[in-house]
DNA sequence: CCCCAGGGAATTC
DNA sequence: GAATTCCATGGG
């Protein structure tokens, strides 16, 4: 079992974990950006998108429309959105809920998604979009919990904030890092913001690459047990 | 057929 | 505070 991968090793320092990481999967470059900045997409290596509010703003729908689904399901209705020309806040706002909810059908839970956007956008008008939010004004946004608020500040806001999702408390779980397999929120986060940046990166570069590995490797693990059950 | 995916709110105890 | 349940499509 120990050539199934390179992170397998028990007993070891969140840092540890996190150069073993970087060493097999390499840079990630979260959060894509697709629309209105020369289509970056991943931008490897790259740090500074998104550059623009529009930027942002796609970012944050991102983060909303991608929970519990798969990011290629969030994607396809960001796209929808994009040829819907959708993609700013005054038109969310003001499009049906019902038209919403049948453009983001694609990415599951679309009614409950549907409203999530549109609050949000709701509270981007009449924000300051060049200001960055708080933590708490984005948890007192109905659909936004911490994991979603983290990504925001992470990625579109370039915060230095550590994403501690379900994939990140499984890891460390099994990795020995936590005592419990079902930690809280705040226990996952801890750990994971112990980590320091590699040569030539900052702390919020780390967190932002940190966050991405932890998704790429469970992605990749689960692929190998499903498909050939060694 | 099953389980999971880049979660969160509402309900119940 | 901790444990359930619901939301819902798509792919393995």
């Amino acid at each position: 079992m120990q050539g199934i991968c390179a992170v397998g090793t028990s007993r070891q320092s969140v840092q540890d974990l996190y150069r073993r990481l970087w060493d097999t999967y390499g840079p990630q470059g979260w959060w894509p950006v697709y629309f209105f900045e020369g289509s970056p997409g991943y931008h490897i290596n790259k740090y500074p998108f998104p550059l623009s509010a529009a930027g942002r703003f796609e970012v944050c729908l991102g983060a909303l429309l991608t929970q519990n689904t798969t990011w290629i399901n969030a994607k396809h209705a960001l796209v929808h959105l994009f040829e819907e020309g959708l993609l700013s806040a005054e038109k969310l706002c003001n499009i049906s809920h019902e038209d919403l909810a049948t453009i983001i059908y694609c990415c599951g839970y679309y009614r409950q998604k549907a409203k999530k956007v549109q609050m949000f956008s709701q509270w981007w008008q009449k924000s300051d979009t060049e200001q960055v939010p708080s933590r708490a004004q984005l948890l007192a946004l109905w659909g936004i919990g911490q994991e979603t608020a983290d990504s925001i500040l992470s990625y579109a806001y370039h915060q230095s904030i550590f994403v501690a999702d379900t994939y990140a408390k499984r890891l460390f779980f099994q990795e020995g890092l936590l005592p419990h397999a079902k930690a809280s929120y705040q226990q996952v986060q801890t750990i994971g913001s112990q980590i320091q940046p590699l040569a030539g990166q900052d702390q919020i570069l780390a967190y932002q690459e940190f966050h991405a590995l932890i998704a790429e490797h469970m992605k990749t693990i689960g692929k190998k047990i499903s498909r050939s059950s060694l």
